[in-house]
DNA sequence: AGGCGCTTGTGAAGACGTGCACAAATCGCG
DNA sequence: CGCGATTTGTGCACGTCTTCACAAGCGCCT
């Protein structure tokens, strides 16, 4: 576990407002804003606009400003931000400036990709360890690391204060893999696999489907078709039943 | 209310309720509730109550009923929804009627994992093309497809009318490669590539982004963390601040 | 045939998130 | 030193989403 926290800012002695209670929705925007601060940093600017900031990171301006008061966060009226600074409360807040260790469990198609991956190390995670069931994987490596047994895994918390897990087994595995990760501590769960887990509480899960974000974008496809499919019923369109007519392109086929 | 006419039965004669624009919120739910049911009938379950399925999906009872109300699906007082027919419905209402093609964008670390990935073509999808910037990668068969040169796009929309682009090319190149999707009449993206895209109005655009859903993660542990740090001082941990001029919390007063 | 238990569908209320519009604050300049 | 240009921080109104609670409907059992 961690020892000594030091509640302050991660530079300087400033007065950083300490966690306050943000709205989700803000926390999930909040990676957003931080991804082009540092790129409006690497560009040499200095400070941004809220305006500025809000068009990098693809919102609207009214909403960032509303985010960055939710965290306290003091921009100067008539100037705008300190990218420097913003940068730094954001990854306070967000608790990144202790770099958090992260099992990677289920080292297959995926698992793989993930591994070899270096955008988590810059953007404050570190693959600590790489886990798998499968014994003709165990000891393959992969960027620099050796996976391991998952029955390894009491041992491999302890070594590397593992802070997230990943499941990237097949479906039926994961629950089972989320069972063991809590057993050991772990309270972060990020679950690729296509299922809900079910965990105690305290515990936090986040999951990545890709069919679901897939089937998404073909429901607003098929909306779409419907629509310019009937251009001339005008309001009517979202109600007219596509009973035989209009059965064009936009229509997946009665027939067999 | 419509009649009874058959509802959903896209293999027979049907009057389907027809695409009534569905909340944002329902849409993201019912890929959850269509792999919920399909694991339900491979299980043998003819009909399901609200409350098993919403346990299965992981969400409220009551939002599912709303949620399925939406699609003006029918369900049975007393007795619950038929397994089968809802697959139908939703499968219909999310457009899932016709197998959609997928264009892969990048095969690179990530792009080679996607286009090994079985999960897509039972949920709907087939990966109908593959390509790449990079000579030496194009020509590579992954998966009985041969990767061919991003150039060849608008040729490869043509022969296998693309429904969607998956962009997983480093972001440095992902706005060109949007854009390229876009002039070749793709109106649908699954961005894997951490940054924003612009495109047309009418244009759709989902993105994972990985490290985002880590630093979400992060912030709940280092909540977490903070809060059980100090247990005593009850509710106002949350606003305690380590350098004393309390001055920004909710308070608003005047200075001095 | 009628009652009873079960489950859906939905009205209403509240929580949450969004965006406008503007007062307050700050800087640069004359 | 004061003024205007600029930009933040936020009150407010509106829209969306969630959740409760319950009447209406359905099938089964007696
Ligand atoms: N490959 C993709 O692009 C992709 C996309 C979306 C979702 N997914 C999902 O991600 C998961 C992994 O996909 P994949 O293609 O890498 O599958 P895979 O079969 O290639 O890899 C799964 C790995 O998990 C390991 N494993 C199985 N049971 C285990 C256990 N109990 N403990 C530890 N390891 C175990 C296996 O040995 C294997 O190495 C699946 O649930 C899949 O649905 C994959
Ligand atoms: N690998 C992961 O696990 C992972 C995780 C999260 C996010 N990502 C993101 O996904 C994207 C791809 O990651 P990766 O690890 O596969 O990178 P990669 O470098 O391994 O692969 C990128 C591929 O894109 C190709 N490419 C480059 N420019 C192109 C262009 N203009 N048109 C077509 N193809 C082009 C390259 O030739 C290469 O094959 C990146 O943006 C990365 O940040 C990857």
């Amino acid at each position: 576990m961690s020892q000594h926290r030091q509640p302050g800012a991660p530079g300087r002695a400033g007065a950083v407002p300490a966690l306050p209670d943000l709205p989700e929705a803000t926390v999930a925007r909040l990676p957003e804003y931080l991804r082009a601060l540092h790129n409006l940093a690497d560009a040499g600017h200095e400070t941004v606009s809220s305006e500025g900031l809000s068009a990098a990171a693809g919102v609207n301006s009214a909403k960032l400003r509303k985010d960055l008061s939710h965290l306290g966060s003091y921009g100067t009226r008539g100037v705008g931000y300190d990218v420097a600074l913003l940068i730094e409360q954001i990854e306070y807040v967000l608790g990144l400036t202790q770099r958090r260790a992260v099992a990677l469990v289920g080292v297959g198609n995926l698992g793989h990709a993930l591994a070899g991956y270096d955008g988590f190390a810059s953007r404050g995670f570190r693959i600590a360890a790489l886990l798998d069931a499968d014994p003709s994987r165990v000891g393959e490596e992969i960027n620099g690391l050796v996976v391991r047994h998952v029955d390894e895994l009491p041992a491999v918390a302890t070594e590397e204060s593992i802070a997230i897990g990943v499941i990237a087994t097949p479906a039926a595995a994961a629950q089972r893999v989320a069972d063991q990760l809590v057993s050991v501590g772990v309270t972060s769960i990020l679950n690729f696999a296509p299922c809900v887990l079910s965990v105690p509480e305290g515990v936090d899960v986040r999951k990545v489907d890709l069919a679901i974000e897939l089937q998404i974008l073909s429901f607003h496809e098929h909306r779409k078709a419907s629509l310019t499919a009937l251009p001339a019923t005008g309001g009517s369109a979202l109600t007219a039943l596509p009973g035989g007519l209009a059965a064009t392109d936009t229509q997946e086929a009665i027939g067999t």
